[in-house]
DNA sequence: GTCTATAATCAGATAGAC
DNA sequence: GTCTATCTGATTATAGAC
């Protein structure tokens, strides 16, 4: 092994460790107070750097967003991937629900604001986010699809519908308002948000 | 009739309206683009009139934007007013809904984002916009308790969790996903979410 | 009350030394 | 690559004439 090998290898480790301590940071700032209220002078402060080192590693502020919209994309990617393929689709479905309402009650879920053109430009223009996005979407999809034909989820919507109405819950508010309430525990609030997602308001 | 009397009553009314085209303006921007990403000058620009004339009417952004939301809120208590109070009481919650998300989907819905501690201060210490919220989350209450009682609603969710699943609806993000699909219109993207919210994503 | 013009501030981004 | 210091533009808010 070389030693010029050995020591590039370290400092790209160093270098990407850096950046996921930034990126970690930007998670956090993005779920707590969303992106147009997050400053990079925030995040610089946060993290412990200068700015201007911050916007060598990422271009822009909307990058920086977008690389912690990769990460959590890589994250779901990864928890779906430890699911079977061959149980029951709907409790798989379930499962995803559920990983996405913990990881937003543990303020890991960034909040990005459906609106800003050039957010989403920059999203949209990213191939690791659209990427993760279409895996996701079309393993979901074909789940929804499966527990349909098994008879377990409504077949009257159809699945798009389904998986957006799955999607949302990882921006759901009734979340947070019932844990500023504070009547109930984050295990609680999950059931019960799960509740509501499968069986629906009317009693059954 | 003194003319005084006549001349002060026109003129008030007047203001009124001007008032009411300014307020008409801010729910369509912050409809479309939310809080943030709306600005003052864009505001004067949209009514017509100066930024310092509209700052004469109302002191700052957040009093803008909280003159936004006490509207609806006036608007909504004017349409739960029509509901009958006898008769089922699943019924008028579903009309509620309904309407919450035709406004929604018709762009006059104002999405503030529930981060921002500043307008957060401005409207709860808005006296008519808490009246109006108080007095909706009371008659809905009454309304889910009562079609809880009647074996209508699920009993196993409280009803605090069921009404802020009901205000939900009036920010789904699902409504503006199914309406960038362009596969349907705005009466089945309604339908849509009226039946994964009431009946759930289980088959049933 | 409406206007033009301007203040004051803040935030994203960069220059240039080391 | 990291830092300090700065630029640049946008945005909220106000001064002062009419």
């Amino acid at each position: 092994m070389k030693p010029t090998a050995v020591k590039i290898s370290f400092k790209e480790q160093m270098h990407r460790a850096r950046e996921d301590a930034i990126i970690r940071t930007v998670n956090v700032l993005l779920a707590q107070k969303g992106f147009e209220a997050m400053t990079v002078d925030e995040v610089a402060a946060t993290v412990g750097i200068a700015k201007a080192s911050l916007y060598k590693h990422f271009p822009s502020k909307e990058d920086l967003a977008a690389a912690a919209m990769v990460q959590v994309m890589h994250r779901a990617q990864d928890y779906i991937a430890t699911l079977s393929t061959t149980d029951a689709p709907l409790d798989n479905l379930r499962s995803v629900v559920r990983w996405t309402m913990e990881l937003k009650l543990a303020g890991q879920m960034p909040s990005l604001p459906s609106q800003n053109s050039t957010l989403r430009a920059v999203l949209m223009a990213n191939k690791d986010y659209m990427d993760g996005l279409m895996e996701v979407s079309d393993v979901l999809g074909g789940w929804i699809e499966a527990a349909q034909s098994q008879g377990k989820v409504n077949k009257q919507v159809p699945a798009i519908a389904i998986l957006y109405t799955l999607f949302a819950r990882a921006c759901d508010p009734v979340l947070e308002f019932l844990k500023m309430g504070g009547m109930y525990d984050d295990a609680q609030i999950i059931n019960l948000v799960m509740a509501t997602c499968f069986d629906g308001l009317n009693a059954r």
